[in-house]
DNA sequence: CTAAACCGACTTTTT
DNA sequence: GTCGGTTTAG
């Protein structure tokens, strides 16, 4: 790969666009709106940075706050430069910190090989933390306090400081909770991901040479999305800055959605005030979205005070009106964004793949998901309940996590009894206790559990085996590929014979996923041949679903606003527009309105061509029915600019007989509609059917989203089947 | 110790 | 409506 010419590296850019990558250092802050091409300004400004600054590859930090803008980023100034820029360090807040404490932890007390906790285990270790301290869950909702551990991490008062500023008896006991947890956090050698930013900081606060050191190495910072960063963060870059102050921040604070998460607007407000020398440019063409679209946007977000002021414009042209659509419930509001849906991919030639449809919460997929399926529309949904946060994954990740780090006490209380190996909750404590006293690892004591007097003697034969796997596994650990090893763990366990033997679908489920976690350490094997488990775990214990979503299938994509952000579609819905809704009841007395317009406008601004808004008079969610008055956001929108329609309902008729197929064939959708009677997937109570594997059966069930139960007449086992994709036929 | 029954929570979640 | 956690019965 030759040296980019410079010119090549500011062709085609706009005249602030081609400022900000030429600015040669010094304090920088770009505003980037919506679709300004912020990415290319960030990438090429690296590149030219190396090419013509003479920075080296390795003096440039550049913080994403995902994983997958970390990999884009990285392999865009590849193709910009060549291989010497892999060097550099891309990375998010919290692998950077991962790395950097990996490296220090000796200085912390910690050993390098210590493991990240994630949310899940958060809770549970202050759940055992509650337990020890005796204190009644209820009174004290582990959730509630793990929530105040995390935000006060994030703004750096860790325990010590928490306890002395405690104003009432709740925050006392949150105190007491916060201290034993750390003890407990430091006793397994784990952090949590909030940990991983605090104790940056805390060990570049205690240790001015090491501070000095990445001061020194970090000639050029760069910041992504600085309008989320919460307290913690903004001190890591302000302190890792002082030296050279070449801070380059992008962002945006129209779009700051996550301050619940205790991301702070005010860094990226401020940020002239902590640099008064700062260069400021303001990206404003955007290059998505048509002018309406835009226009729609900005009068929304318009209504809210303390902003940065910026008025997004394009060349791409007028485009087509905001659709607004009112529905009756939350069936017909499906309908409405299906029928759409296959009226743009056959009038209007769009892809699948170019169509999104986006809600306030992960709760309102479902009913669309039904009817999608029904349609015979492909969809794929972004979040939810994650891969990684399957029980199943979890399992597997806690053997490889205990193999690694076996003082991990919260990956062995997953795995101790799971699969179920006769080691019961009162066994556990026994040990637990043992392990406390002796000063060991619970694994240590359970290779002891002989020493132990007050176990019964089935549960030491069934802990003495249970280590016995272990050490072997470790054993074996040591030479072979992550893939090998975790095959191996999951059949030397018994994991995988316990689910087998289950024989449910949801069984084979789980052996599906476990399949696929294998595949990702394949993948991980291949990639990395010199690799080892725990560089593997370090990546995963970073990696969310997000970071993978490809678009390869054509299916539309369902997804929730929040994991919008970043993304674009040609046609995107928002569903759901209702008071209570969007905006969130819960934000609306928070008093949060002004980060709920956010919220819709970052939703607005993904659409290149097509957007539409639906809402409902009445829905139905978590099983009670609300009425809801439309979204003051709808209100917001220009009218002009609005195509406003409404379901011509009939009101009051329904489709008798709650056989499972119930229809309401009366709006908009209809003429979209499949018919049902006639439909090869369509079974009914009482159908003999015939199925490829299972044999001859009759359906015993029919259930929403298009699973039918059945009783196969060959071993006389129920299964539930799904009509769309199982081998299934009437008989 | 395990399975069934029961209870209540439930926004969003880049790491 | 569903999940996860806790209680209770076997």
């Amino acid at each position: 790969m030759t040296k980019p010419s410079l010119d090549h590296l500011l062709a085609d850019l706009n005249e602030p666009q081609r400022r900000a990558v030429e600015c040669p250092g010094g304090p920088l802050l770009v505003l980037a709106g919506a679709g300004s091409g912020k990415t290319r300004v960030l990438t090429n400004r690296i590149a030219f940075l190396i090419a013509a600054q003479g920075v080296k590859p390795h003096e440039i930090l550049a913080i994403t706050f995902t994983n997958k803008a970390a990999n884009e980023m990285k392999e865009r100034v590849e193709s910009l430069l060549g291989p010497i820029a892999r060097t550099m360090w891309v990375s998010t807040f919290h692998a950077a910190c991962a790395r950097i404490l990996r490296k220090e932890a000796q200085q912390l007390g910690y050993q390098r090989n210590f493991t990240i906790y994630d949310a899940g285990d958060q809770v549970r270790v202050v759940k055992r933390c509650l337990k020890e301290l005796g204190l009644d869950p209820k009174r004290f909702p582990p959730k509630g306090i793990h929530a105040v551990i995390s935000s006060s991490k994030n703004r750096l008062v860790d325990a010590e400081a928490f306890s002395e500023m405690v104003e009432n008896f709740f925050d006392d006991t949150v105190a007491k909770v916060y201290t034993l947890y750390q003890k407990k956090l430091f006793a397994n050698n784990a952090m949590d991901f909030d940990d991983l930013l605090m104790r940056t900081v805390d060990l570049f606060q205690r240790f001015p040479d090491r501070l000095e050191h990445y001061q020194k190495s970090f000639r050029q910072i760069l910041v992504d999305e600085y309008q989320d960063t919460n307290h913690a963060q903004y001190m890591l870059v302000n302190l890792l800055a002082k030296q050279h102050r070449n801070i380059c921040v992008v962002g945006d604070d129209d779009q700051s959605i996550y301050s619940w998460r205790g991301a702070d607007v005010r860094n990226i407000l401020d940020f002239e005030k902590d640099y008064p020398e700062a260069t400021v440019i303001k990206l404003e063409q955007n290059y998505r979205s048509t002018q309406v679209i835009l226009s729609a946007a900005n009068e929304v977000i318009s209504n809210n005070s303390d902003r940065k002021a910026k008025e997004l414009w394009t060349d791409l042209g007028e485009g087509e009106p905001v659709r607004v659509a009112e529905m009756d419930d939350e069936h017909a509001e499906a309908r409405f964004v299906a029928g759409e849906i296959s009226r743009l991919e056959r009038d209007a030639c769009f892809r699948a793949a170019e169509i999104a449809v986006f809600y306030r919460v992960n709760a309102q997929s479902r009913v669309l998901e039904d009817t999608l399926i029904r349609y015979g529309i492909h969809y794929r949904v972004v979040g939810g309940t994650k891969f990684y946060e399957r029980a199943e994954i979890k399992d597997a990740l806690a053997y490889l996590l205990a193999l690694d780090n076996p003082s991990d006490s919260v990956s062995f209380n997953r795995i101790i009894n799971s699969p179920k190996r006769g080691i019961g909750a009162a066994s556990v404590t026994v040990l637990s206790r043992f392990a406390d006293a002796e000063g060991t690892s619970m694994l240590e004591a359970a290779a002891r559990a002989g020493d132990i007097a007050d176990l019964r003697p089935a549960a030491v034969n069934a802990m003495a085996a249970f280590s016995a796997t272990m050490s072997q596994l470790a054993e074996s650990a040591k030479s072979a590929q992550v893939a090998e090893i975790l095959e191996e763990t999951l059949v030397n366990s018994g994991y995988l014979e316990a689910l087998s033997a289950e024989r449910t679908v949801e069984a084979e489920g789980r052996l599906e996923n476990l399949q696929e976690f294998v595949g990702v350490a394949e993948e991980y094997d291949s990639l990395h041949p010199d690799g080892s488990l725990r560089e593997f775990l370090q990546e995963i214990s970073l990696y969310t679903d997000i970071d993978k979503m490809t678009e390869v299938e054509e299916a539309i994509t369902l997804m929730t606003l929040h994991n919008a952000k970043g993304l674009e579609f040609p046609v995107v819905f928002i569903i759901g527009a209702e008071e209570g809704i969007f905006p969130h009841s819960r934000s609306m007395e928070e008093q949060n309105i002004e980060e709920e317009r956010r919220l819709c406008y970052v939703g607005m601004t993904r659409a290149r061509q097509r957007l539409y808004f639906t809402y409902t008079t009445t829905r139905n969610l978590y099983g009670s029915r609300n009425y809801n008055m439309a979204s003051r956001f709808i209100g917001e929108l220009p009218e002009d600019l609005v195509e406003f329609e409404r379901s011509r309902t009939t009101h009051g008729r329904f489709s008798g007989g709650m056989t499972g197929r119930v229809r309401f064939d009366d709006d908009i959708g209809e003429v979209d509609e499949p018919a049902t009677s006639d439909e090869p997937n369509f079974f009914n109570v009482g159908d003999d059917v015939v199925h490829a594997t299972f044999g001859s059966g009759v359906v015993i069930g029919v259930e929403r989203g298009g699973t039918v139960a059945v009783r196969f007449a060959a071993d006389g086992s129920e299964r539930k089947l799904m009509v769309d994709y199982a081998p299934l036929r009437k008989a």
